[in-house]
DNA sequence: GATGTAATTGCAAATGGTTGCAATTAATAT
DNA sequence: ATATTAATTGCAACCATTTGCAATTACATC
């Protein structure tokens, strides 16, 4: 299911910056911040708008269809869900990023249920710390 | 140990907004933004700048004095580490904010070190979610 | 295909937060 | 008590992101 598809059925426009900030999110396998997918629109439509970029990206992390991160850079960075589901741990000294499956937080959903009632969503975390080359 | 002083051991100064911003974060239970604590240093001392808020409650997270926590509204929060140590689960419904003692996290620390020899910090988390009431 | 209308865009201004740099000042040595 | 000096502040400019509003436009209906 495409997410241009999904954003017609729940009843959004698909506008051609709408088309553009998903092709320039699908493009990449990582995630990618809003400055980097307006470069990107803006070789082919120069007259693109950050504000738009924005606004598609904050829609479609309500769809479900993008996942935020923010590796503690004041820079917010996304990607496609459907680029596999993961989380990220994030190093505090050298900056590495690397993904963790889904998997690793299952027990912990599952004890915030139990024990508070708690419906986390742990779809995307970032985790800090050190990692292992520089501990 | 009282935070001043943990200041002047490790060599930086004990300067009147330092303390300003100390007693500010310690005057609240919970968590606090910088505009919060700005406008409260304003009421005593009117030239109260609010960069250098920032740049004492950076210093404070730096030496594990302080933590800040980010519950999705673009606003950054900071409490005292010594008022407890504990997690935060944000209901993305109702807003709400509810205490997760730390010791519910132990389990996924140990596996991140077990697993992918990742020493993460989880001292101080936000988890998004669904709280009991809204679900 | 033309028309109506609500959703969307583009702009400019605002917000929360950060930074470079010259002026000031807390702590140290005298 | 004074002088020294590196740490800190205050300012203004900057950055990433958000928002209000008028102009535009994708889609639905005829």
């Amino acid at each position: 299911m495409s997410c241009t598809k999904i954003l017609l059925e729940k009843g959004y426009r698909v506008t051609p910056q709408r088309i553009m900030v998903v092709d320039a999110l699908h493009s990449v396998e990582t995630h990618i911040s809003a400055e980097e997918i307006f470069n990107k629109l803006k070789e082919k439509y120069p007259y693109a708008n950050i504000s738009t970029v924005y606004r598609t990206l904050e829609l479609l992390k309500e769809l479900g269809l993008a996942a935020q991160i923010d590796i503690g850079d004041g820079i917010a960075r996304y990607h496609a869900k459907e680029h596999s589901k993961h989380h990220h741990l994030v190093c505090n000294k050298c900056g590495t990023i690397i993904d963790l499956p889904e998997t690793e937080l299952v027990p912990l959903e599952k004890a915030l249920l139990r024990n508070c009632r708690f419906k986390a969503d742990l779809s995307h975390l970032a985790i800090f710390g050190i990692c292992s080359n520089c501990q």
